[in-house]
DNA sequence: TACATTAATAACCAGCCAGTCAGTAAAAGA
DNA sequence: TCTTTTACTGACTGGCTGGTTATTAATGTA
């Protein structure tokens, strides 16, 4: 970042990573990994292309720091969270899912979902770093709480592994249309909050329109 | 394909096209758009470079020409079953899901979602052309399915537009995860099948039990 | 068999870009 | 102020790859 538009040099040996990091980034997400140059990630960190090799020996080691420094620390509170709730588990899983969009789905570390996809493939160690760091412990602590709710009645009976699946879609759905779809977002709008509101209020209660419940939705 | 181990040349000017697109497909999903190259392309449809150029002025119009190739075709004869369904919107909606994964979600054509998603930043009006001739008429399709039920009491009421990526974003997720988790598959394994049951089971019934509803799902 | 047509090839070119390195200048000492 | 250290630079290169073209051979026709 700081274009630095004064050609004045600078000597900030400790801002340096971090300020590539954040340029990489938005490069790879933006046109992907093979179609960033490593001399655009550079100049958009205010750097020459030289520097950026001084911190970074290859650009494929960049964009692995690039994943492993968006990674989400924040499962241990999480954890810690979800072993001390009081509430209903519906009331658990809105709080997860609403943390995990202030934490994570409305930030720019989002992005490195589109990156993990477009880059799977290229990059199978990447994606087992990726696996095991997020997915998993994500997966584990989703699938926990539903379990939570079937073990006191509180939700219906059913496969935890395929159900975690079923939650987690729409978050994913969530980070690609952010970070796909931007070049589209006047006529394909979106509100992420208003579609969240939406698919905790469906996930817990369906669409069919039953007797027992009712009436309160808009 | 057809790899051509013999190292006869054969002229198959009407073929060519067709495998080239296939092989394109493939590899543009695997690997990327920047990452490919067209050589590969090429002897993977079992063809030297040459040739391709052939057939598609540049790489670019190769792309445009995968996704327009493998467009859907299929929402003709969707809004025909529409208009001519018997039973009610629950059946349509689970009708609606299932013929999709048999026309589109189960075959190489869900790959052109990873693709997509991938290089929509980089190729606007392949994002633009890809919006108006398939994510905006499937949308309509669903929200008249969901408009429907409502209608006739049979959903709750609520916001069809935003209704509507609910129920896309798990159909998303499917395929994105069916062409990005390939190399993961052993240890992180889901089957599409179960997955779509049980997301239709929550889709219209919610993960919360009541007592109105109860016991049928395993 | 001789000839014309054209699908297919492979050698070639030009530009691009990851990675290098000799040199520069901003700090830190002395 | 002079010297040393080192963060930083940018010109350079070598390999790679999208795209071209002169040549080759498969097919049709006589």
């Amino acid at each position: 970042m700081t274009p630095d538009l004064t050609h004045k040099r600078e000597r900030r040996k400790e801002a340096r990573p971090g300020e590539l990091l954040e340029a990489a980034l938005q490069l790879f997400v933006q046109k992907g990994f093979a179609a960033t140059k490593v001399e655009d990630v550079a100049a958009l960190a205010g750097v020459s292309k030289g520097t950026l090799f001084l911190y970074f020996p290859t650009k494929e080691d960049l964009l692995k720091a690039v994943v492993s420094e968006n990674l989400a620390q924040h499962f241990p509170g999480w954890n810690q969270a979800f072993e001390s709730f009081e509430g209903s588990s519906a009331e658990m899983l809105r709080f997860a899912l609403y943390s995990w969009w202030e934490k994570i789905g409305s930030t720019p570390a989002s992005g490195i979902c589109k990156l993990m996809i477009s880059e799977s493939r290229n990059f199978p160690d990447l994606l087992a770093f990726y696996v095991e760091s997020v997915m998993r412990p994500g997966n584990t602590l989703l699938r926990r709480i539903l379990e939570r709710g079937m073990a006191n009645g509180e939700f219906r009976q059913m496969n935890p592994e395929i159900a975690v699946h079923t939650i987690v879609a729409p978050m994913i759905f969530l980070m690609i249309w952010e970070n796909a779809m931007t070049a589209y977002s006047d006529t394909m709008a979106m509100s992420p909050k208003a579609f969240l509101d939406l698919q905790i209020d469906v996930l817990l209660h369906g669409l069919v329109a039953t007797a027992a419940k009712a009436t309160q939705h808009e």
